[in-house]
DNA sequence: AGCGACATTCAAAGCGCTTTCAAATATGTA
DNA sequence: TACATATTTGAAAGCGCTTTGAATGTCGCT
């Protein structure tokens, strides 16, 4: 059943029938019941390739989800999906998601926006100096950048969360509660978050004098394996920290197995603050020990976005350009005073 | 640039354009040379409306997310989605995700079949008589099915895991350590692998005359929670289980935390054995006492779905319409003999 | 030279929708 | 009653691609 079809069963043209479908007021009230009746009656659905020729709007949102062989799958990635998706289902948006090789993000991601598929984009995991920024710029197409890419000028549109301020606040509590031996438990060293995280830890030691050297910093994915091993080898450190500073609750996971399998009393021997991207799978709060955490909802974040993408797109704006969330510093039972020697 | 501009600038028509990128043998391979480079120095890219509209194929597989305000992200989504998209990438095929309220899943189904955004269909998150076949089946699109659902005729393509056997082995392992108070830890009662799965430990334990009562089990959502809450309770009961099976290495992460609150040891005075679908982001072998699991890699069948959807759609085939995988049972340390009372 | 066979190329007809521009009808006003 | 103004409807022209069916040019042979 296409518009011809059902325009010839009414007795109307195509353009009438059209335009009583997509709310044209110059249409009779009576006739637009009579089309929206048939629809009913027949089911007909416009053809969405059609629609999208003719239109150039797609209804629909990009984003490239890198993936390879060896690439793991990435818990955060989920969560935020399901906050860009509740918000595009309220809109009768999707989206089409793009897999590509993580070496070949920019070429996916034009190739996503020549595709024609997608009426805008939305790109995360980024990087310093972030190649594809330049990619998009040039692209003519709306789009929201998750996070920030340090090292670039600032003119585009994203939404983040204060990474820098989070940690920094987070380091001052560990600092009042007299910590001065602290490890810092990233994400991978090219991220924007990372790096911004890591520069609030030591902007804030700074403030006291004190240095995070190398070896007290670990740069890795983000799973519960990772923050294991990261953990077992501060614990083996000759000046063994007292204070860690943990990029996601998932690494928390792992490290705090490590603390527990040394024998030693998490938020008595060893403070940690994780920050939490409120992962339904992991609440801190149900940790055996309680977790201090930063908190920001990273589906929240993808429920905004979906927001300024959608909105754009429908020409519902203007939408802040930039935004930039604070994290919430949420005290609970894995910090202490420092040990007495 | 779009074909005409293309032919235009090459003083050919739009047929030999056409056809030269599409591989069709009967352009002169002088021409075809010509077209190819002109398209590298135009970057000229075919609409993909435009061809879904001529030929009706739009290199796209479609699948439903199902999310809503209070629908939590589910990692075993994430990680599924990895493995089409390893696939899917390799074909330049994308995805469309459509997000749904969990109520209206049939909806959401026939709205993505219908849109004509999509080539195939993807199907998960099975129930009993669960609903979404009858409307598959009516729609003349290939899809595939993970999972199965029980009480339907198996006359659908599917690919799924032996979960009855899976945790009938299981099951058998403990007997044979000599086990007799189990309990199951179970995803939600209305998904279809939770219904097998119960099957297969019901049956394991009936060829001893045992039975699992109601109170020995629970069905809840897959989280570490959920996972801790069950253990706690099960921890009260007045016949204390001494086995455990468990639904998700998600669940026993919560699990194994209430058993060792309770200062119990695992592997010891509690034995338990989880399902363990290969998720990166929790290993079994490195909690701290290593859990035995059945196995089976939800990314792989992510794989195999995607090859063989996209298989189909390409009319590569034929492809099996039913695949049924055996899990591998692995034992580590979680499981012991019975202990002495 | 003449003819069929083959290799290339092209014009034009869709695919199903939106939208411009024009036409037809209805309503109001002097 | 005549005419200007709304109100509704329609015909037709795209959107950018694929594909059918026809045309042209080449070759090898008789």
């Amino acid at each position: 059943m296409n518009l011809k079809q059902l325009s010839e069963l009414l007795g109307l043209s195509q353009t009438t029938v059209s335009r009583a479908l997509n709310g044209y007021p110059e249409v009779n009230e009576a006739t637009r019941e009579r089309v929206l009746q048939a629809v009913k009656e027949t089911g007909y659905r416009p053809n969405k390739a059609a629609q999208r020729l003719a239109t150039g709007k797609a209804g629909s949102i990009g984003l490239v989800m890198p993936t390879a062989p060896g690439h793991q799958s990435d818990v955060h990635f989920g969560e935020f999906l399901a906050g860009l998706g509740e918000e595009a289902v309220r809109h009768d948006f999707h989206f089409v998601i793009m897999p590509a090789d993580p070496d070949d993000e920019v070429g996916a991601l034009r190739r996503l926006a020549i595709s024609g598929n997608v009426d805008a984009m939305f790109v995360a995991y980024m990087r310093g100096h972030d190649p594809r920024l330049a990619m998009l710029k040039s692209l003519s197409m709306p789009y929201v950048v998750h996070g920030r890419s340090f090292g670039s000028e600032p003119d585009y549109p994203y939404l983040d969360i204060d990474n820098e301020a989070a940690f920094y606040d987070a380091t001052r509590l560990l600092l009042q509660l007299g910590h001065t031996r602290f490890a810092l438990m990233n994400g991978p060293m090219h991220l924007d978050f990372a790096i911004r995280r890591k520069n609030g830890v030591i902007s804030a030691l700074a403030e006291r004098g004190l240095v995070l050297d190398e070896g007290s910093m670990s740069h890795t994915l983000m799973t519960d394996e990772q923050g294991l091993l990261a953990m077992e080898h501060f614990l083996q450190l000759p000046e063994r920290p007292t204070a860690i500073l943990c990029s996601s609750t998932v690494l928390a996971l792992g490290a705090i197995r490590a603390v527990n399998q040394a024998g030693l009393r998490l938020g008595e021997d060893i403070s940690l603050i994780a920050h939490d991207d409120v992962l339904p799978l992991l609440k801190p709060e149900n940790f055996s020990v309680p977790l201090t955490t930063t908190r920001s909802s990273l589906r929240a974040a993808g429920v905004r976005i979906a927001q300024r993408l959608i909105g754009t797109v429908k020409q519902a704006g203007p939408f802040p350009d930039q935004e930039l969330w604070k994290t919430e510093l949420i005290v609970r039972a894995s910090t202490g005073p420092v040990p007495q020697v």
